[in-house]
DNA sequence: ACTATACTGTACGGTACAGTACCAATACGG
DNA sequence: CCGTATTGGTACTGTACCGTACAGTATAGT
């Protein structure tokens, strides 16, 4: 069919596009980042950029929506591999949380959508809901299922303060450019949180 | 004399216009900001701002070392007078430091920093070290002071883990344009830190 | 070979912005 | 009341950018 292999192009012409627009906007920010630098690095010429992404706004968006989908795969993926014991599969967890985090497209990511925040209103919130927020669910699901009575606060609360453990403020130091915890770093913040939570529960046993 | 007079006139002047460009640049961030607005809205002439304030970026810098001031002094002030006991003391100090992060000046400042860290190197340093680092700081002093025997981990770490507790994900709520916590939530995060970070020593007593 | 579709290259309009030049006005000190 | 420093107003330069127009080229199915 012509239309199909019309499109099988098409898409990759836009992949290509997108690819090169990532790269442009996570050096430059929003602002910084102009359609031409992205027709220069994508190879093509403005017309075909401005054929798949009628404006920056939108190209902006499609930028968005394709880094949340790939900092969320890997930790989706964790998530279902679950089992062993709790200090196991908490540790497993954050190890994956945190490496996906402190990756230079994930810290771009959050840049961005604190940046442009004002300009493109509900971005903040759908990027939450449709990123950190599930992966604390997530998290939540798996404590919810694992113990039940000896709980000292909701599962959802749980997940999050835990999650905010193993962020520590690694994550406020990349963002802020101060450095990128190195690998013992990452696991000795993982081993903290998972010992302080793990603390919180009575002594007995 | 004429040079104090003038001094003093020129500093008033400085500080109107530094007003108002923080009050610009916190709305619409370092590239969407422009100068014609601060103009306009410190009620001035282009000349004159260009006499206090070289160029964009030395406004910049100003608005910065201004905010980072403006965002500090709480909580240097709040170190000081640290008297109760454990509980009580990390319980005011924590809801302080939260306040104070919370403030749409503060969240505007993490923005900009963020934001253009790549465009102004060192900034993100400079920031980190004299806003949250001497938070953290100040903490593990007190903590260091408090108690000496029972530390289950240096005081700097500690102090760093309780820091991020307090934080959670309010900050990052924030940040993202998610919603600003209110008292309630404040307080009980700040409470839930205490608890935590309590319970990670002994059982015993 | 023919045709529809996708693509390239580039020039252009309109706009916005950083920073400068220049002159008039105003405030302040002696 | 005069002279000096500071300020106001604004026009201007050069540049960068978003988005469009247009004329021509490659690709792929029939």
């Amino acid at each position: 069919m012509a239309q199909a292999m019309a499109s099988r192009r098409g898409d990759r012409r836009r992949a290509l596009i997108l690819e090169a627009a990532i790269a442009v906007f996570m050096e430059e920010g929003y602002a910084g980042a102009s359609m031409d630098r992205v027709v220069q690095r994508a190879g093509g010429s403005k017309t075909t950029l401005y054929r798949y992404f009628p404006s920056k706004a939108d190209l902006f968006a499609a930028i968005i929506e394709t880094l949340v989908a790939q900092m969320t795969a890997p930790i989706d993926h964790r998530a279902v591999s679950a089992s062993g014991g709790l200090a196991a599969t908490l540790t497993a967890f954050a190890r994956t949380y945190l490496d996906v985090l402190l990756e230079p497209r994930s810290l771009a990511l959050y840049r961005m959508v604190m940046g442009e925040g004002a300009r493109f209103p509900d971005l903040g919130g759908v990027f939450f809901q449709q990123g950190p927020g599930r992966v604390a669910t997530q998290l939540a699901d798996y404590l919810r299922h694992y113990e039940l009575g000896r709980a000292t606060a909701p599962v959802e609360l749980l997940a999050r303060e835990f999650l905010s453990l193993v962020r520590a403020d690694l994550h406020l130091r990349a963002l802020l450019g101060v450095e990128i915890a190195g690998a013992e770093a990452r696991s000795k913040a993982v081993s903290r949180a998972v010992t302080l939570f793990i603390a919180q529960y009575p002594c007995q046993e």
